[in-house]
DNA sequence: ATGAAAGCGCTAACAA
DNA sequence: TTGTTAGCGCTTTCAT
């Protein structure tokens, strides 16, 4: 295993002591111009790079932002996720990236994990599991720890933390007044997330939409496995007499549409159907899906530069959180009228 | 800023010295139980967990691995990159990932970053414009210092390491053996990739199959964005007799399939469509993608493993490296004969 | 059974 | 202008 460089053989081939390479390292003024030059060559011709691990550990900072992920085949946070890394490597920041697959358990793992001095500060959606079973201890350990946590899109209001959510309810009253608007009466909303704080907000918006027009009606049809249960959307689309359909997720859309397409339905002009996440699946849909564009890029790319400043504002050792909110906004396509 | 909990505070606590501490949370059988369940007590009161920083300098292991993804808003990637984290997470390893977005450069500065002590390996795919440039010293320094690393589909010949790549001659071969077999006689061949290594192996395929088979023949439409260029292919499916189309890539399919949908063409009785990655967009396009499976997260899990492997080994200093070919299946849907 | 000390690679205050 | 030293938190060898 060659070795990498360091300073120490640098110093020894040079006949320098350490500290002086170090300090030729950064020009320092303190040290003679030639000898600057002298270290530098050598240093260029062993391609010296000083070991990242032994930096960290003096400085107590390593450059790095833990993110933790719910999923990543889902389209929406593997754009968050696109947002956060654009933000932080701009930055001189690298981020690791965990996938909690939806586990408590391995959500309070990783965090324990990389809590000890791996990284320097976390952004994080809560797991599925963790939402419901609300435990948190391990998030509000950070707070105590005084390590700076960004949480987003599936928060919660026990931890006490800046926050960067997208404005869910008020969403999916714009699709609603949408369909309504264009016409529709009896709507159905399907959606795979009705137990978690995003899915239950989307819902109520949708409610008090439909509440406030008369004669327009809602109904719920709740997904476990969206895969195993088209056909359950299909009899369900041939059974009511909808007009309209709202997804509460990306791929409750994409399947009501292609069972729609199956039954021989015209969209829009006999079902409109709008979705959430403007991901790809509402792109290449046939035909291509109004949606509810959350800006999950830029959602991430906030929550990093939320995170990046409190980073640098090592001072503050308390301070008030804040909660930004991502207006969504409704990307009229082919899907409505 | 509340520190953590050092062995140093333990020690001076609990009025032992350090490396007493150390060792008692080891269970060394040189510390007497009684201290070791002492130190064991106060380790729990205060959360005591070892600095993962210095364990790593001392060690000269961090137990991370570096991930480099040409994108992450592609599904093969994120597939590819849910697998690898299965894998080393099982193995408590934590994985860093950074998204080249297809540049050189960042690239080359991320590896760069993380070669000096933050991972003990790479698992990486070439992004576009390093493949085109084909400069590659980044990558044959990390051979020169030692450090495994593992190519995965866009490999390269010249980089002498381990690689796991996926079959894609083969694939297309056997794609278009099935379009031919179901009675296409026209086939048209869509793509985003004809300039990567990937793309060209796929493309030879598809050629060699057609002059095996008289009477078939083959049309090419390269696009460089797809999202600008729906349009050209409309009118390169309105304009050409086609009965089959094979996309290179995934979302090349599927808008195949949209604009034949647009122009009333039945799927697949008047045109049958093949796609590549078994993503996202193949299971919910209307009608379902016929699809080659690159088994991606497979492929990513056996690139960890490989990695790991070699993590373990480390006295070997030179080995032969491998390259482990993953086989594709086809995927009957309905968008095929 | 316990502790002292060196060292991983680096920085920085202080000394020369 | 250069060097010595201590220390970041930990492991491990070698005393005691």
């Amino acid at each position: 295993m060659r070795k990498k460089v360091t300073l120490k053989q640098l110093a020894k081939e040079l006949n320098l002591s350490i500290s002086t390479v170090s300090k030729s390292l950064k020009n320092d003024s303190e040290i003679s111009q030639k000898t600057i030059n002298r270290v530098h060559e050598l240093a260029n011709f062993y391609n010296y790079k000083p070991n990242a691990l032994a930096v960290s550990l003096k400085s107590n900072k390593t450059n790095t932002i833990g993110v933790l992920l719910p999923e990543i085949l889902n389209h929406f946070y593997a754009k968050v996720l696109f947002g956060i890394e654009q933000e932080a490597s701009q930055n001189g920041y690298k981020i690791v990236t965990c996938i909690t697959n939806e586990s408590y358990k391995k959500e309070v793992e990783y965090v324990e994990m990389l809590n000890y001095s791996s990284v320097d500060g976390f952004i994080l959606a809560l797991s599925k599991e963790t939402q419901m079973l609300n435990k948190l201890d391990h998030l509000k350990d950070l707070k105590r720890d005084n390590v700076p946590l960004i949480m987003f899109d599936r928060v919660s209001t026990e931890v006490d933390c800046d926050k960067v959510i997208v404005d869910d309810k008020d969403a999916s009253k714009t699709a609603v007044q949408h369909l309504i608007k264009t016409g529709c009466r009896k709507i159905a909303i399907i959606s795979t997330i009705f137990d978690l704080s995003v899915g239950r907000l989307r819902l109520e918006g949708a409610h008090e939409e439909v509440a406030r027009n008369e004669g327009v009606s809602l109904i719920e049809l709740p997904i476990k496995d969206i895969e195993l249960e088209e056909k359950d959307i299909e009899s369900f689309l041939k059974n009511n007499e909808i007009d309209a359909v709202l997804g509460l997720d990306e791929t409750a859309a994409a399947v009501a549409i292609n069972m729609a397409n199956k039954l021989g339905y015209k969209i829009p002009k006999d079902i409109s159907v709008i979705g959430f996440t403007d991901g790809i699946l509402s792109k290449h849909s046939y035909p291509k899906l109004t949606t509810v564009s959350q800006h999950a890029e830029d959602l991430g790319s906030r929550a990093a530069r939320i995170l990046l400043d409190r980073l640098s504002n090592t001072e503050e050792t308390s301070y008030k959180t804040s909660t930004e909110i991502v207006k969504t906004s409704l990307i009229l396509r082919d899907s409505t009228n």
